[in-house]
DNA sequence: CTTTTCATGTCAGTTGCTGACATCAATAGA
DNA sequence: TCTATTGATGTCAGCAACTGACATGAAAAG
């Protein structure tokens, strides 16, 4: 007999390849998760012991993203400022991103264009919000601070993000982070 | 023959109250829209002409909330800092809300019980903190001060809430924005 | 008295998602 | 080398969320 494999290697990729080109070309709702496991060349039953449900396939990806902003924030010397030390990590993260604009860019498109897309990038963002704080309580920030750093924080890289994507002349993120930073300070200073 | 009219009344209301039981009775999952629209004497048809799915009806209530907060940020003198007046329009509302404590603490339960309904009530904040800004444009405050402020009340009101539903000895919600603010403008003080 | 409106019911159908069981290559162990 | 086990996948049946199309009949409008 030859010596193919029963399976063609690396299901999960091919998911999230043929889901992210489906949801573009004809969007999220009108993409049936049978379509998706068609093109991948897998059953339905098989989509959906990769990922838990329809969306997540999208964001699958982003638990790595949150792992190196966990680990970068808590390799960060306690002495800086926690909303500065906050910030740095995700700095560092949205150089990552940078590597990749177009995927991001197709990817957001996708999100943009669907409610309930948005809802699951929202908990991800508010289970990475979750996340930093952990870690800034760890390093000995005490509550509400460590919560409201790690919040502020991820308002910057909304912010930040909306801004790296949507602006024609391709502007560098890290940089675009340090500028939401700097407005957020100036929008809170005052007594 | 009776002069009762073809219907009772105030079918949305009944089905919210069916809803936010069965939900805290055996849990979102659990419960079918068959069932709330039995408890509440309609078909599931009927239910879904109201509500535009199952999680819906736990958030219905909350878009007269928002309506509130807008109107009271849109009436705050300009002269007022951004993110003091989007804390002052918050803090109002928290007094709204104040008024029904038992039910803001039983539907948060149910809430925190399912990440599917923590989805949808982090949309409605980010719909919220879009609606804040809006309006902070309108009185002449740019980007990316704007959007910071608003997303930054909201954060100070979402840390607050926590701390209001689940402090066991009660204490005042507006008061506790105004601390959450003072916390929020000590974290990003500096530079 | 007739027409229209409108809230609701009825029914059939699609799709997301799950549990239970079958298959069979690869791997481990005797 | 033979056999048992494992693990990724397929197959199938079924529930529940949600939708479109049409029917009903009281109340409002004319």
């Amino acid at each position: 007999m030859d010596d193919v494999a029963r399976w063609e290697p690396n299901a999960r990729g091919r998911l999230e390849q043929a889901a992210l080109q489906l949801y573009s070309e004809r969007g999220f709702e009108q993409t049936t998760v049978a379509e998706i496991a068609k093109r991948a060349g897998v059953t339905e039953r098989t989509f959906f012991r990769y990922f838990a449900d329809k969306r997540e396939v999208l964001f699958w990806g982003a638990g790595s993203l949150q792992e190196f902003m966990v680990t970068t924030l808590a390799s960060t010397p306690a002495s800086s400022a926690p909303i500065d030390a906050v910030a740095a990590a995700v700095g560092a993260a949205a150089g990552l991103l940078q590597e990749r604009r177009p995927f991001s860019v197709q990817r957001q498109a996708v999100i943009a264009a669907n409610p309930e897309l948005q809802e699951r990038e929202l908990i991800k963002l508010a289970s990475l919000s979750t996340a930093l704080a952990d870690t800034l309580r760890q390093q000995g920030v005490r509550d509400p601070a460590a919560s409201l750093a790690a919040e502020a924080g991820i308002a910057v890289f909304r912010i930040a993000f909306e801004r790296w994507i949507n602006e024609a002349n391709q502007q560098d993120f890290p940089q675009l982070i340090r500028e939401s930073l700097a407005a957020l300070k100036a929008v809170t200073a005052g007594r």
